[in-house]
DNA sequence: GTAAATCCTCAACCTCACTTCAGGTCAAGC
DNA sequence: GCTTGACCTGAAGTGAGGTTGAGGATTTAC
């Protein structure tokens, strides 16, 4: 089996990704294939790294647009390097960074707000962080606080 | 104005939250109100009290359905204390705890992996964690990793 | 008393990151 | 050569957490 010859079947299974996933992926712009005569996909080994890539970087917490533009940064032609991988993992770090100082602030405000139980709109430090935009949890991330008109109607 | 008489837009005023999300949030069973002969909402203070909650526990990472169990779990009948508050609150530490802590061990497992550049399927400890159910940012959570047939068709 | 602002419901739509389905084609093993 | 399993496309569905819009009723302010 040629090294550039992975079927969609096999990606999958090797990743641990589903072959749906794969074609939105693609679709998306995140993966390109080359194609048998009879139209089936067939992907280059590093397709595999790629496939990594945008799973661990969605963990860090970026959306796949955010990685489409990283993946964009590789270079065109040549097959990446060790050191590309590594220099786009850097890249994480900050992100990762800010997600966890939300967290701290979050925990710390809500350790000096136990005693009081105030929940109070206007004093509580709780609810008058502006780090809401960066909440967990799903759901659209921009209606949770960064609308400047939600209170419309 | 009597203090069981806050209209939805008043609501929505000193809460910063929609009118939409209110009514919304009323739907799911996460709040509760009179109603004019008219038919118009009215709300009482607590209210306030009861938004805030909800959207800070929201940035902790809590989903509605959590939530609501959450407020369930208030006396019936009379109006909650700040001990009650606090109680609530207190209970958001472990889900905050673990949140960071998985962060920290995915930065952890990027910065002893940044020298080698692998993202190897089989020997990085970056794919080979299985937090991948907590991962951060929107879309359904049930997808990202814990589908036990993710491999199907 | 009337105009403007606010409110009501119900249904449809939105994002993100996929999955599922229907109906059909391709490739590999025997 | 034929069956079986893997693959194809396009459209529609999913779940969370809402928003938007139409069409109409109610309140409030003057």
């Amino acid at each position: 089996m040629l090294s550039d010859s992975l079927s969609i079947g096999e990606v999958a299974e090797r990743t641990g990704v589903a072959v749906s996933a794969m074609r939105y992926y693609e679709r998306e712009g995140l993966l390109s294939s080359r194609r048998t005569e009879g139209g089936q996909r067939r992907f280059h080994r590093d397709v595999l790294r790629r496939v990594a890539f945008i799973r661990v970087a969605q963990r860090v917490g970026l959306t796949l647009d955010e990685i489409r533009d990283a993946l964009g940064t590789l270079p065109e032609g040549r097959t990446p390097t060790k050191a590309d991988w590594a220099r786009l993992s850097r890249s994480w770090r900050p992100h990762l960074d800010e997600q966890i100082a939300i967290l701290e602030r979050l925990r710390e405000d809500l350790t000096s707000c136990i005693g009081c139980g105030c929940l109070s709109l206007k004093a509580c430090a709780l609810y008058n962080r502006d780090d809401a935009a960066a909440s967990l949890g799903s759901g659209p991330r921009y209606l949770l606080g960064d609308t400047p008109d939600s209170l419309n109607r």
